[in-house]
DNA sequence: GTCTATAACGAGATAGAC
DNA sequence: GTCTATCTCGTTATAGAC
């Protein structure tokens, strides 16, 4: 059993990893960074990366697994405030503004658009997440049109892969012009199609 | 000079290989492709590829080009039509739905993607496509707003920014379920936010 | 216009020492 | 855990024959 700094050590380098190549995954792509991009810029060798993951595609997994597990944490934050439906669909997009900066794309928007080349565990990752959201999406939804605090004509679950959808090209696209207000006013537009005025106020 | 069959056979080769490396680039990005793929499908060597263009960046400044063209012809067919604002909105959508089949994100979203890895003169081209694209929409939006057809608050230019993202993203998203429906009801929804009911009928 | 041949490099991965 | 060394393969690109 290895003793605790050495346990420390090794959990500190596996996450560092997952760290740069998380970001190199959002800015690049995953066909867009290799092992020696991650062992560069940590002062590693490509060979003790093969000593964390196997290979690429096992990054790729645990890159995944590990965005999802956020993602998800942070959507359980949003639940425990308390908020109302309009409130909670303005936190999530919130969630997307703060990925947008350092040049970031959702991870799993980007791994969407690679979707062809991928390996087939991230592809899985990759449709479970959008699953997660869209889940998560529709439960506000559903609540906010109950309580009259949202209001949108069309199914619950299509509303809510529309919106996904929505946020996943603003990013996209506000990325190419290194403009993050691009994505803020997009997403605002997006979301006032369901938060109208006077909704919560009149009748 | 050359003569007639030899300008034809360099024509019908170029333009072969555009369309290979476009639908490769379309499917699998512009990293996730080879000069190599692009030989083989049209069983011609790398070497005769660095005939007809110089190298990779090269190419992708050709696709882009011609995509650009194609997708301006479209919008100019479109207005040819002489329909109302909502229906040219519909037509629109249709182009991202054509281009949807066989797999493919539009040319311009799967760039986008891998923007920050793209030879210069391609980022360019990327940009300069969701302008014209921007600004198309916006002439429809301002003329459906004007003529009562389209309903919807926000300013023009940022309202079509929204529609080339939702679109973008909704592609992007029901690819990674190889399911068009998806994307076909996300658009539907997306317009509908303009298009109200009673909107064209009721005074 | 297309070919063969090859250069020059980078990517993913492994063996085995320390 | 991390290293050096090495392997194999794919990628972009060029030179020069046909």
């Amino acid at each position: 059993m290895p003793n605790a700094s050495t346990a420390r050590t090794d959990e500190s380098t596996r996450s560092r990893i997952l760290d740069v190549a998380e970001r190199l995954v959002q800015v690049r792509g995953f066909n867009g960074f290799s092992y020696a991009d991650v062992a560069a810029e940590l002062e590693l060798t490509k060979a003790s990366l093969h000593y964390h993951f196997r290979g690429k595609a096992e990054l790729g997994e645990a890159l995944m697994a590990r965005y999802s597990e956020r993602f998800a944490a942070a959507l359980a934050a949003i639940d425990e405030k308390v908020l109302d439906a309009p409130a909670k669909l303005d936190a999530y997009a919130g969630l997307y503004a703060d990925v947008l900066r350092g040049r970031r794309m959702c991870l799993c928007g980007m791994l969407a658009a690679e979707y062809h080349t991928l390996p087939e565990g991230l592809r899985g990752a990759v449709t479970r997440f959008f699953d997660a959201n869209e889940a998560w999406l529709a439960k506000v939804l559903a609540e906010g049109r109950h309580s009259g605090s949202l209001r949108f004509d069309g199914e619950v679950r299509e509303t809510a892969r529309s919106i996904v959808g929505g946020l996943e090209g603003a990013m996209l696209v506000a990325r190419s012009y290194d403009d993050p207000e691009r994505f803020r006013s997009a997403a605002a537009l997006l979301l006032a199609s369901f938060t109208r005025p006077g909704t919560q106020a009149a009748a």
